[in-house]
DNA sequence: TTTATATTTGAACAGATGTTCAGATATAGA
DNA sequence: TCTATATCTGAACATCTGTTCAAATATAAA
């Protein structure tokens, strides 16, 4: 993350960037969010990105699972599911609860949901 | 993609798997998306998740811009441009048009917003 | 305390990914 | 046709990423 490279004091002008509509790059620097979120953003696209945890978060659209359970309807080992958790989790993408020695996951908000059905949306068309 | 290894007539009747509610389980393997849906799905925010394509994506907010525009104001090479633009446009995040000898990219429609945005929002919190 | 269960963790390996560089297209104009 | 501009493409390399495996926690029950 972080990767481009950014130089603040090499503007089209004062360096040899080939630019042919100077207006609109200077209109999208200026509009253009802080580095932090666009890190932040990314990440979160990033990690729904992967089918394991994209399949955890489909699979938790019906309400909590424990770990094991969601290993055994996405096919996957318990370790894996609880690897990918905990990049879930790091995101806010889900939380957990514990109760006893089973912890029950839940997706963190509407978001979400909302990050999903949207993208289902932009694909079927 | 399409990394889980399923297999369809093992369940947790018939192999070892450690279940602790078969029925949560069930319900979510009868509410599962088909396999080519959940892979496009994937596949759609892995490309968003990646802090140049994402950049290119906010630029593209306030309208078209050609390649070396993109370039100047994210601060890569277009060659890089043009190889995460191919992406975009595969997966229908972006288009572009022709004229004369430039190429002009857009967010392909509604629904590249609303992703972002919604992004946004779950980060504010 | 000892045993069993549920989940987490760290290291390691194979596979995937983004950038760079050089060269190839495509269009416009002379 | 030849030259210039704008963009694309393929290969190569270094980096990143997800899974596996073995071992470590954490909680409950005996």
């Amino acid at each position: 993350m972080a990767k481009r490279k950014i130089q603040p004091d090499c503007t089209a002008e004062t360096c040899g960037v080939r630019v042919i509509h100077l207006d609109r790059v200077a209109r999208a620097k200026r509009e253009a969010i802080p580095d932090k979120v666009l890190d932040r953003l990314t990440l979160t696209f990033k990690i729904m990105g992967d089918s394991t945890r994209l399949a955890i978060i489909l699979a938790l659209r019906g309400g909590e699972m424990c770990v094991c359970d969601i290993a055994a309807t996405i096919g996957i080992s318990e370790s894996a599911v609880s690897h990918q958790l905990r990049r879930l989790r790091e995101l806010n993408l889900v939380r957990s609860r514990r109760d006893g020695q089973v912890l029950y996951y839940t997706l963190d908000d509407q978001h979400v949901l909302d990050l999903v059905s949207i993208g289902l949306k932009h694909i079927n068309e």
